[in-house]
DNA sequence: AAACGAGACGTTATAACATAACAAGTGTGC
DNA sequence: GCACACTTGTTATGTTATAACGTCTCGTTT
């Protein structure tokens, strides 16, 4: 099946609990208050949130906090797999399926910014072909798609 | 056949010539002297250069340039298929076929950060279907593979 | 010719994104 | 105790990108 689609409404805050059991699951006792803390701001937000948007969010909680721990934190919650950086947006969401995530592509949308994660087709396509054909070892492939969702495209 | 391949040797002058005499058959007067010179600056380069890369090189050829004279020259260049803008790196390429270029994809050494150009699988792939089935139109897609290239790999 | 508008470019200033470097606190194992 | 790994706090700075406004040129309109 496929990953929750956030074009979609879904029943958010069980989706939310159950990446926040997956996240304390893959990291047991490294998933510190801070990174928790920004992990659920990235679960909250349907939209991609850039590092100041969470810097600011942890300010507003009365956390004293400067760019390197909002940059900390989600560089550790990206190098374990619960949240991605999109390259486009510099910005990060959270990853809703951290156990099962490989290769995930997205979906932007540039009228609502929301992002939609969806996995992308890996060993088999013409890229990796190409890439095979050049001696070139690929090890982590961006692939983000902009355009427009359907809640958009008809209002 | 393939994009001239910048991990493997050629004739990168004849190479170089052939991209900017497309570039001005398809904007004419439009590629300004400025805009040539950036051009030919990405096409010098088989690395992908940053706004500020470019500057710099404009500055040392005595033009007295500021940042956005950079990135205007390089948003043009884009916006008419010239140059590719790589998100990854947050810097720019040319294009060695900017007629034929359509949904590129690129393949990014990690260690000589050279790119690669070759083409994407576009409207047929996985990607496209999943966007199909959530009725999300696709208008862009971004694709950079990161990796190590042949190269790189036997040195 | 004078007035106008579009497009390119010059220039200043500032916004937005990201990291280097070092200090200090915590816990675990020796 | 002490070394070590890891996390966090904090200051300062580096890097990437754009807003805003002025000027110049050229071709079109009046
Ligand atoms: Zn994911
Ligand atoms: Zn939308
Ligand atoms: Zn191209
Ligand atoms: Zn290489």
């Amino acid at each position: 099946m496929s990953s929750p689609d956030p074009f979609d409404r879904h029943d958010h805050a069980a989706c939310r609990k159950r990446a926040l059991a997956q996240a304390e699951a893959i990291c047991a006792e490294r998933l510190t208050p801070i990174r928790r803390r920004v992990l659920d701001l990235l679960l909250e937000s349907h939209v991609a949130l850039g590092a100041y948007d969470v810097l600011q969010r942890l300010q507003a909680e009365g956390h004293r906090a400067q760019p390197p721990v909002a940059y900390r934190a989600l560089d550790f919650l990206v190098a374990n797999g619960l949240a991605h950086r999109i390259e486009r947006l510099n910005a990060f969401v959270a990853c809703h399926r951290p156990e099962k995530c490989e290769a995930p592509a997205f979906l932007i949308c540039r009228e609502c910014n929301r992002v939609a994660e969806t996995a992308s087709a890996s060993r088999r396509g013409a890229l990796a072909r190409d890439a095979r054909a050049l001696g070139f070892e690929i090890e982590q492939t961006v692939i983000e798609a902009q355009g427009i969702c359907s809640g958009c495209r008809t209002s």
